[in-house]
DNA sequence: CTAATAGTGTCTATTAGACAGTATGTT
DNA sequence: AACATACTGTCTAATAGACACTATTAG
């Protein structure tokens, strides 16, 4: 058929005539913990920290999640994450980026459903009003080698444990693909999900400044640099951690106890 | 309504009670061109190219995009954009990565379609086959400021001008929005994915070895050279370039014509 | 005072930038 | 030979890594 513009076109236009799917988005919000420490003149340890929801509904009744939910047909594709973020944390204004869409055609057994994940970043002392009742904070412990991982989650109540091969997709750009081989707990795809905005963190790291938005509006630089390096995964040396984020922050006078006083910074 | 099990829940859940929207995937296929040279003797300059198809019908009839296609309900996805590549080229095994998802409520006119692009490089001397027929190169020439940018596609038929402001979206990590404010002959909001494409290709060409796969099994230094300059934009100095990329090349005996011969390399 | 923690100065190794020089072809 | 192009050696500047040293508190 024929039309003599694209007004008419789009009159007689039928949008059933295609099957359709649903789309979600699911969102890593990222944080940093203090870890219990026994000497309480060091600097404490930190370790970075993900908010998990446990579903209560099947699929995967009681197994954990990353938070998320359907996007709706009148909605931006970025506010959909913004209003679950918005749902979740009582917060508008998080530090949020798109970090991968994920297709595959049985990643939930309801039906075709493609979800695109964000991943966002909050200090948690943001917090004021509490977080959703069946959600909780779990700390990340990535243990990682050229060929496998091994995630641990842990929060106060529970553990989950990950195991995944790392598969080199592309050579020329070290692209990797993380295949789930042990999963405890996890729904859908989620674990995947995980570890591909662990990575993408790690990178970034590396090349801007998102650190900052995991902390909070004054912190020391012994703070920041075990942000830095429970990211990274090793230890960095001070002088020449020093030497780099020295001009991105600011230097106040306060002090505080301990042993010799560290200074604290301003964003 | 309680369900016993999860086999349970799944036999009674109706898909259709829930709104959903079509998706499609738009592939960026880029490669290089050798641009016409007064002097025979010298490396030939290079150009970055785009694949951009000529619309047939309406929407946005005889506008150009980027090849692309619905996703097919059974089809992973990251096999679509795989299955366009084929109809268009006629070859597999095609660098290819997933680049963004672009979900703006209002950037079908047809219904709410969600897109995701993806990115593809390609030695232009691989296809042998004739690209389908309303498909054309375009030489993409990139003017990039701090503020503003000026994208010109001009293929032996037609040329497309593209102006964009860059808004920064955030601080810490860089990101740039870009707000077209003028475009010539692009469909949908394809504009913008060219952008954010290029700005991708320029950020991972500093930071892997992805422009190999723009290169012929044989190219010399220069060549190579030639390429990393035309993606960044600027010039690079060919004793530091020769120290970086020595050790990822193999230096072959075979010589050319023109002034001093210039080494050939495979990969 | 000693022990414990935080922070700095400086030497060295590595990498990046610049440029003058050498090599090998065409005419 | 003269010229045009391709390639290399080497000096210098900038950056990153290592480690010993200094500073400031608690007890």
């Amino acid at each position: 058929m024929e039309y003599s513009s694209e007004k008419e076109f789009l009159k007689a236009y039928n949008p059933d005539e295609y099957k359709r799917l649903s789309m979600t988005t699911d969102i890593l919000l990222f944080s940093v913990s203090d870890v219990a420490q026994e000497n309480y003149r060091k600097t404490s340890e930190k370790a970075m920290s993900i908010l998990l929801v446990k579903r209560k509904t099947y699929p995967y009744k009681d197994k954990w999640c990353v938070p998320g939910g359907f996007l709706k047909l009148d909605e931006e594709l970025e506010e959909c994450p913004k209003r679950i973020l918005k749902e979740e944390t009582n917060l508008t204004d998080i530090y949020m980026e798109q970090l991968y869409t994920f297709g595959g055609v049985h990643r939930d057994p309801r039906m075709r459903i493609v979800s695109t994940a964000y991943m966002a970043l909050i200090d948690k002392n943001k917090l004021k009003d509490k977080i959703s009742p069946n959600s909780e904070w779990f700390n990340i412990k990535y243990e990682g080698t050229k060929k496998n991982v091994v995630l641990t989650l842990t929060s106060s109540t529970d553990k989950i444990v990950i195991k995944a091969e790392k598969e080199l997709v592309d050579r020329t750009s070290g692209r990797y693909k993380y295949n789930i081989s042990s999963n405890s707990d996890m729904a859908f795809d989620h674990a995947e999900v995980i570890l591909v905005g662990l990575e993408r963190l790690r990178n970034k790291v590396e090349y801007t400044d998102i650190v900052f938005n995991l902390m909070p509006k004054a912190f020391t630089l012994g703070e920041l640099q075990k942000v830095y390096e429970v990211i990274l995964g090793k230890n960095l040396l001070m002088p020449a951690f020093r030497r780099i984020i020295a001009e991105k922050v600011e230097k106040t006078a306060k002090i505080q106890g301990g042993g010799r006083p560290q200074t604290i910074l301003f964003i």
